[in-house]
DNA sequence: AGTCAAATCCGCCATC
DNA sequence: CAGATGGCGGATTTGA
């Protein structure tokens, strides 16, 4: 077997378990699927290592315990691709971006000895810190991407993309996007048919179309302060089908239209029918990916007046029909 | 695919 | 006074 490409995984105190583990499983999974392969097994997988501050137990976010092999003093080498997860800290005005020295240091070490680096969700930070970022365009979660923004005023940040590769420096939206970034290195290095065997197998997509803000409708609204509008954004989750115009909506509340439409726009971020209409989409998505439904039983579901409506809704906001949409992201164990 | 009425939503201002 | 609320006009978007 040829030389396996190494991967070593930062890890630390306070580390998002699935950061690290997500990833950790996708260059497992492909190595698997590469050694099984036709060809007799003669391409190399994966290593992949944890490095903390020195060897032993790490404390993830959750509790649950990792052991790093190596400290970072011990991964010199031969190493091709480093990934720093994230971590948030409870701070005054609410979580941040944790920023380790250690591994800000380890990270700005390893850059230049390494073939690809990598970070997950807020690990970002970490990145923009050791000065790999400079100049280039990078992604995080969306919840610090304007942090990120404002701290490090030379890195191009796009809050929207599942993940973003600049040249050799590869960061990617939150936590399980970890997993398709990951994903998209083994298509990189083992071609499509490979990561198409690794999601199979891992029961995950190759890649999901547009960014993070398509994917989660209430996370990509600002959290709203105001209890009301909470419970509404989750009577609307619950009740598609129900009248969701703004009047309606507006006097569930006891409000006027036009005060409604000030309150929601300033406490979500969007307007109550763009809200409306991105939970409805959502809703229909998920059902044409887990369904056969018919796509106008998907349309009266999720409370779109008739199937034109459906279709203008996919063709603005995803650029696809919701047939093609279904043929090319249906899951292929699904049914 | 184009039409047109309805819905949306925001600036501006009055009111509480 | 400041801040919350509601009404109106109308440009723009949306849906049947």
């Amino acid at each position: 077997m040829a030389f396996a490409r190494r991967v070593v995984i930062a890890v630390f105190d306070d580390v998002e378990l699935l950061d690290v583990t997500g990833p950790a499983e996708v260059f497992t999974a492909a190595s698997r699927i590469v050694a099984a392969g036709r060809d007799g097994g003669h391409r190399a997988g994966y290593t992949v290592t944890l490095a903390a501050r020195r060897a032993g137990p790490i404390r993830t976010a959750g509790g649950v315990r990792l052991v790093a092999d190596v400290a970072f003093s011990e991964t010199a080498g031969p190493v091709d691709t480093i990934v720093v997860p994230g971590a948030l800290e409870v701070g005054s005005t609410g979580p941040e971006p944790l920023v380790i020295p250690e591994v800000v240091d380890w990270a700005a070490r390893m850059a230049p000895t390494v073939r690809r680096v990598a970070s997950v969700c807020a690990g970002a930070h970490m990145l923009a810190a050791a000065g790999l970022l400079d100049g280039r365009k990078a992604t995080t979660h969306w919840y610090t991407a304007a942090r990120l923004a404002a701290d490090f005023p030379n890195v191009h940040v796009d809050p929207d993309p599942i993940f973003v590769r600049s040249g050799p420096v590869w960061t990617c939206a939150g936590v399980s996007a970890g997993m398709d970034l990951a994903l998209a290195m083994v298509a990189a290095d083992h071609g499509d048919s490979v990561a198409l065997a690794t999601a199979r197998w891992l029961v995950m997509y190759v890649k999901r179309p547009g960014g993070q803000s398509q994917f989660s409708v209430p996370l990509s609204t600002r959290t709203p302060s105001r209890d009301d509008l909470g419970a509404l954004q989750r009577w609307i989750a619950d009740n598609l089908a129900a009248d969701l115009s703004v009047p309606a909506l507006a006097q569930r509340l006891h409000l006027s239209e036009r005060h409604f439409i000030r309150v929601f726009r300033q406490q979500s971020g969007t307007t109550p029918a763009a809200y409306v209409d991105a939970v409805r989409l959502e809703a229909a998505r998920r059902m044409l990916e887990e369904t056969d439904s018919a796509v106008e039983t998907v349309a009266a579901n999720c409370g779109f007046g008739s199937v034109e409506t459906l279709y203008r809704s996919f063709r603005r906001r995803l650029a696809a029909t919701p047939t093609d949409y279904r043929r090319r992201f249906r899951s292929p164990v699904a049914g």
